[in-house]
Parts: C-alpha cells; structure tokens; sequence
DNA sequence: TATGAATGAGAGTTCATTCAT
DNA sequence: TATGAATGAACTCTCATTCAT
C-alpha cells in the first residue's frame, strides 16, 4: 500500500536535488508511520519501528519532527485530506448530467478503494483518531469537518433533486453510511469482491433497501 | 456506565462471603479495565490506571490475573458474550408470531443500546479488538464468530421468510449492518436522538432504502 | 562525609523495622544524590550515579521521588536547614553572658565545619542553588532566607549590643562573611588550618581589621 | 554585558577583512557560550544554545573549535585573564605614592565591576571552574594561579610596607578576600548599592574591621 | 489476599559530534 | 566558511512484572 507522493518535483538540474532530500526523507517517515500506526496503532509503535521502515535511527527522525505526537498529528492529517481530495476529484469530474445515487455510487467506491487499497494514511487515521490525544484531535477537526461537509453536501442534494425522499434524517443517514464504510477495513478480504461491485451493492442497499 | 454484574451470587450466610471475595475483585479489575480500555484503548492504559479504578494496587491485580494480556483477552470476551447474550435473550423472548423485520429491529436496539450505553466492555471490544495482540485475537476468535453466526441465522431467516429480496449478499449485509452499527460510538451523541428511534430508523434504510 | 541520619528510630520489635525501609531508602538516595551533587553538580549528575552510589537501579529511584528534580529540591533544603538547624543549636545553647563577637565567633566555625567537614548536603546546595531550575529555587527560597534571617539577628543583636560599629552596613558585612564562608569549600585545604583556627582569624579578621 | 573585543584588529583595507572573517566568528561564538555557561552553567548549556546566540549552526561551530569542552577552556582562561589584566593594569597605572590600601580598594573595585558588569567570561568562569572536567581544570591552573600570585604580592607588599599587621596570615586573607568577592554575583543587586561604594566599605571592613 | 519495594526492558527524547556538500 | 542531515550514546522516565512479607 504505497502511495504515490504526487508533490511537484523541480527539475533535476545542478542544485535542485539537494532542496528536496529533506522532503523525501520527511515522507519516508510519514509512509512509515502511517503504516505502523495502521498495523499495530499510535502508542504501541515505537519510533524504532518507524526508523526501520523508513530506513533510518530512531534519533534521526527528530531533525524532522519535533515529537511523535506531531507525527500522528500530520498522518491523520493526511489521511483525511487525501480521501478527501480523491473522493472530490473523482465526484466532480463526473458529467454534468450524471444523477446523484451514481454520484454517490462513485464517492462510496472510491471512499472504499482508498480506505482499503490505497492509503495507509486513511486507514491509520480510521484506526488511531478515536484514541489520539486530545491535542492531536482538536488540530485535526477541521479536516473531519471539511470532509464531512462534502458529504452532506453530496447527500442534500440528493434529496433536494428527489432522489432520496424527503423524510429522510440526512445526518443519521451520512453516519450511518460512512461509519459502515470505515468499519469495512476491520473484515474486508480481497479475495471475496471487488470495491466496485461492494460499492455497488451497498449503494442498491442504502437506495432500494432490501425488503421483499 | 455501570454493568450489572449478573454472576451467580451465593447466598450471604456466615461463611460464604470470604469465598466469593476474590470473584468480587476480579470483577472490580475486570470492569476497571473495560472502562479503561475504552477510554484510551488497550496500549495506553496502564496497570496502575485500572488498579486506581478497582480500589487496588498494581501488584495485587497480579493475584487475579496472570498478564495485562489475559486481562484483555477477559474483557473481549465479556464484551462480545454480553452482548451476544443480551440481543439473542430479547429476541428469543419476542412472540412466536413477531415479523422478521420486527426482530431485526429490535436485535439493532439492543446492539446499540448495549455498546452505548450499558456495557464498557462491549465498547472495549470494539474499540481494542483490531488492535489486540494476535494471540487474543486468536482466542476471542470463537465469542466473534458465535455472535456473528446469531446475525447470520437472524438475516437468514429473514431471507427464508420472504422478508429480504432473494438476491441480497446476505454476508455484505450482515458485515455493512453490524459495522455501522459498532461504528455509532465513533459520533453518537445522546441527547440528539434515543437509540429507539435510532434503531427504527436504520431499520427503515436497510429495509424500505432511502431513495425516492 | 556521610551524616548521622538523626531520624528517631523507632525499637526494633515485631512489625517495626518494616514500616521504616521505605524512609531508610529515600535517605540513602539523597545521600548519594547530595554526594553527587557535589561532586559534579546537578545538570552533570545521572539519575545512574546516585543509584550506583545508594546501591540500586536508577528506576527504582521513581519508586520514592517523582523526578530527578524533586531530589534536587529536597537536597537543598536539607542542605539550608541542616546548617541552619546546627548553627542556631550550637549558638542557642552559649552560656547566657557569652559576647556577642564570641556567638559570632561560633556561628562561622560551625558554619565552615558543616559546609567543609559534615554535610554533602549543604556543599551541594551551595553548588547548585545558582544555577537549579527556577521552580526548585522558588520553592526553596524560604529555607534560604529563614537562615539569612538568623544571621541578620546575630549581627543586628551585636550592633545593638555594641560590639558592631553604629555605622557599619550589616546587610553587606552578612552577604561579605556568608558569601566569603561559602566560598571557601573552593580552596580549603584540610591540612593547612583547622577549622576553629579558621574560624579565629576570619573573626579577627572582620572584627579588628588587618590594618596595622 | 558586552566585553570590548580588545583582539588587535588588523587594517581594513581591501583584502584585509576576509582574512579575519573567522576571528571574528570565534569571538562571537566564545561570547555567546560566556554568556550561556554564566546564565545556565557549562553543563546545561548545548552547541545549540550557543549557536543560536552566536547566530550561526551548532555544526558550524566546529570549524572554530574543536569541542565544546574545548570552548569551555577558552572562556574559563579569558574570563581569568581579563579580570587579570584589568585589574593590573588599572592598578599599575596608580601615581607610585599611592597607599597600599588605595591600591588594593582599586584592585578590589575593578575585580567587583569586570566579575558584575563588565564581563561575562569572568561571572561564566566562577560559576563553572568548580564543576569543569579535570583536564579543563588542569589546563587552566596557571591562569589561575598568575592572578593570585598577583593579589600576594599586592597584599605582601602591604604587609611589608607596614599597611597590613604583621601578624596576619596573608593566604588566608587573600583566599577569604577574593572569596567574598568572587560570591559577590550570586547577591549583587545594582540598585542598592554601587561598585565603588560596596568596595569602599569592603576595604573599611577588611583594613579596619567593624568591631566597635 | 494484598502490598511495598524493586527491577529489566524499553520508551521518547536530547545532544555532541561527524561528514558530505 | 557554514550547513543540512544523520547518528550513537546516553538521559530521564514508564511500566509490566516479580517477590518477600
């Protein structure tokens, strides 16, 4: 589960290297920890488990990070925003005639693919935010919120175009559903069905419902 | 979020009593360790904070258990089986002609009711379980399954009955169903809806859907 | 330079001995800490050293203080209220009509054989007291002045009785002997000059001046 | 506290300045850790603490020494030698009939204004000596012991000009003296009195005595 | 049955120092 | 000349665990 670290990379001309090897260094830390925190969580990974897997001592990581609460604090961060992004892009690139339950449909499957598939980042936070020191979780709350916001905006106006019906508790509802989709890394197997045909389905449940 | 501590209680007659004290502090250790384990999770509680809660020393938590870890496997476990035993007796004692539907709403009551508001252990459970050290995993494994397979017989019968469409993944189902449902401790907040009209209202997504 | 621990000690019957281990050890910690102190100052001094020198592991050494600096804290004090306490006795305990120069003369010999001959703990606080953490000076600024006080007494009752000139400056005179007092465990040599020797010529020294 | 670089400055002509360019940063750098071993001793004190103040890289710092210890050395020797200079020769530069007791009023004077006002090094190196490595320790003596061979022959020749009473036993004036002095920075408070002053009385007080 | 006291292992963190650039 | 990056050693402190009582 190693994700592409999509930041701009300056041409590598004489001097433009050496500008980046911290960075790089400061992302092997974060892919580490984000997936020692999402295999064995925040307080039982130590901070030489994360050097190993980054390739590096325990000590080293402290010219990059002040602490690892600030770690936590950044992974968490990350896993938010990238499923955000990603959940968004997809969404929005869609046709303009496209109806919501598709839409929808495509935001709980690209939510699903990067949960499970491609970001350590995104799990790591599912698994570790609940029991993240309050410090760390008062940072983070606006990028919840962000997030969250583009999902009642997704579903509003779905049931303001009619196509959830209009008694429907929108905020139980997107509760409801994300919750399900986050609970989902804890006994998804690959091998059983793909993401597309689980979100397929989950959204033939949440629309259609499955009484006779 | 006190729990009833509903284990057979000898009578009080003269003697009695000093046998049943070790029972009594175990169970004092073991619903310190739920609350514990709930509020910070497994790896950040300390023996010290449950044996502060218990009324104890560390040390002494040492006469009634063997490791931090039996400790846990023990809370897992009673979490699962209050649960498990508190949903099948309520459902079991509907009457014979009750709808499947009617039973499945109350079976999601109860799992809510149970995880938030009555049981630290159950809410240990969820929280610790995916995160528990493989051999608790291993050993708790059977209490999941039991719990899963009362679900499975509930849905199935469901299906049977004529009262779930034919074509539904019951196992998606089941697994999207009961993942929110142990998700609700994530963002459940008491004084915004009670957990009847919660459960009621799932009930209708899952079954009628939401769509228009 | 070890100190008689004049705690009372309570006889050795039955259950005795045992109520006092804990106190037994807290004293030798301090003891060595006080050694140590001295010997390297605080900031150079491990938590390693003092259990090495008091014959246990330094985690042990939590199990009586909280922190290194609370040792700190509490070797200070000692150190002040030590030489506080056995310079008042030993001055308190003169014949009624004893000279003021004569009481004077007492007080700086017994200040000098504390800080040279008896007390680590009062060489450790005059080595660390300038540069300890601001909290810990703050919290041992009382026990400072409460001695200060004493000397202020010594001094003022003399100049009222007339053995001080009127118009001598006794808050400088007090600062100018103390500070030169404790200064010397910088220089003092223990075979050039006894310590009563000492304490002779520095009140010669002070009371008639070396002029000619 | 901003000591007067004295270092013979070569002309600034064209090419001049580069080759000074690192002089320069190595009193920068002696400044800054004169500064900080005074405020926070040697031992609490970090490359980075210094580099900060010098306004350069902890790292950088060893292009100009070779170890912080190494740093330490030089500030204990120029903290001597300023002191030393200076008093010398400001009393040197005394008319020839001057007093013996004029003379060492001045010495006393000038000792008092570089250790509390003027200089950083002399405060850093009273504060440290004590607490510095054997080699540093060692390496120092000499600088050490020129001062104080400097305040013998001020002192003997008092004696043997007939200013100081023969009977007094002159190391133990001048170790007493010196002592008083050197504490003199864990109590000066600039307000209440002034250098001159306080080292007028102190002469009063050594040459005279305070007996009534 | 419970505790006081101690400990080994290891945690996060700091820091003087190195070295390529 | 100075710095960014890294590291080994050591530090304070925590904690599950032991054991005599």
């Amino acid at each position: 589960m190693n994700e592409g670290q999509a930041r701009p990379q300056a041409s590598r001309s004489r001097r433009a290297p050496t500008i980046k090897k911290s960075a790089r260094t400061k992302t092997r830390i974060l892919d580490a920890a984000a997936t020692m925190f999402r295999r064995q969580g925040y307080a039982a990974t130590t901070l030489n488990d994360i050097g190993r897997l980054a390739g590096l001592r325990a000590a080293s990581i402290y010219y990059h990070f002040a602490s690892k609460e600030e770690i936590l604090a950044q992974v968490l961060d990350i896993g938010i925003d990238r499923i955000h992004e990603t959940v968004r892009r997809t969404v929005d690139a869609l046709p303009a005639g496209t109806s919501h339950r598709q839409r929808i449909r495509v935001a709980v499957e690209v939510h699903l693919a990067t949960l499970l598939q491609h970001s350590d980042y995104t799990a790591a936070n599912i698994i570790n935010y609940g029991l993240s020191p309050d410090e760390v979780r008062a940072h983070h709350h606006n990028h919840r919120e962000a997030y969250g916001d583009y999902w009642r905006k997704l579903l509003g106006d779905a049931q303001t175009g009619g196509e959830i019906a209009a008694g429907v508790d929108l905020s139980l509802l997107r509760l409801f559903l994300i919750g399900a989709l986050n609970w989902s890394h804890e006994w998804y197997q690959p091998k059983e069905k793909t993401v597309p045909a689980m979100a397929e389905e989950i959204c033939g449940i949440i629309f259609d419902g499955v009484g006779a």
